[in-house]
DNA sequence: GTCTATAGCTGGATAGAC
DNA sequence: GTCTATCCAGCTATAGAC
């Protein structure tokens, strides 16, 4: 984890990482400059020769998280069975996670709210695109269940168990789960390993 | 709000209330000594003298709040719709936006996530007696449709409706409720006034 | 019960040497 | 690029006067 005089970016890199640890870890409050830099192994002083503020620090981590879920989000809505895996996707602990904490954070960091707004608007547009066809093409009645309502519950019912998961609760999990995969198998037949 | 040289419990209250009004305002992060003091109109050092640390002030704080939305829960589950009095109570900003900021908290409070978690386990107790009686008598299959999955549904896509709608997002959120409301009119009738 | 005062710590941020 | 040193603000918590 430790980069001690490394190349240009490496310390950047580190800095970012050790955020991103702390943040999963202990919650954004935790996330200090000395604590970051004793994390990534360089001196806390850097922190803001690397980014300004506080503020630009935690945007570009979110930046950079939100990009690689883009792609994993794209990758995935390329398979010949978009719905298994959006459920699958959206059953993810990695990234929900962190997403959890960014929306925390936004409560009281107003250059991180609209950051997440718009975030999350992209992340709606490839999924509505994606499953909307895939829906379409099932012979789902859109008006009966449009494909943005479908995306909001199936992220809805996900990310609640997960937050429950994260207090030891599970409820109610499975039976959950279940009805969800019969709906999905239902229209996409058994998911395809 | 402010409560200056009252009775007894006077100053204590004003701490609480200015504690959550604080946390709903900026995050449980600017809960502070000195700006709940502040903004209750006393001393900073009464903190201590009516709670021995942070801790037992957020516990406080949290298990008042719990307290009384179990009252408001058990009373909606009494109507002659507790499908629709429990849908109308979740989709209610008030106690949510709280619930939100303690599950933030509880990632680095150790002693609020336990806390939290035996809460929700009362929580969920009341709303499935009520609601799987109530889903019993109208018929639903509980092998198809378990209470517990028809709880955690209704929790989960109400929860991310208001947190999106927290920041300005409401793509799918009007075509969602319409869904919703379909199937409970479907096994209680119109909502009655 | 409420206050002043303060100890002791940790935080964000900057100046300047190397 | 990385460091030391430092300023200043804000925090929790305590001691003790009234």
């Amino acid at each position: 984890m430790a980069a001690r005089r490394g190349s240009a970016e490496e310390s950047r890199t580190a800095l970012l990482d050790a955020a991103q640890q702390i943040m999963l870890e202990d919650g954004y409050a935790a996330v200090t400059t000395r604590r970051i830099a004793t994390e990534a192994g360089v001196n806390s002083a850097l922190v803001y020769y690397y980014f300004d503020t506080m503020d630009d620090l935690f945007i570009e981590l979110f930046r950079r998280g939100a990009d690689r879920s883009l792609e994993r989000l794209q990758e995935a809505l390329r398979s010949p069975q978009p719905l298994w895996a959006f459920w699958e996707l959206s059953q993810d602990q990695s990234r929900s996670a962190l997403t959890m904490e960014f929306t925390a954070l936004a409560n009281h960091r107003h250059s991180i709210r609209a950051e997440i707004a718009e975030s999350s608007r992209r992340f709606r547009k490839v999924e509505l695109e994606a499953l909307g066809d895939a829906l379409e093409r099932y012979g789902v009645d859109p008006h009966e269940w449009p494909a943005t309502s479908v995306i909001l519950m199936l992220s809805g019912i996900s990310r609640f168990m997960l937050i429950e998961k994260a207090f030891g609760l599970d409820l109610g999990h499975a039976d959950t789960v279940a009805i969800i995969e019969r709906h999905i198998r239902a229209l996409e037949g058994d998911r395809a390993r």
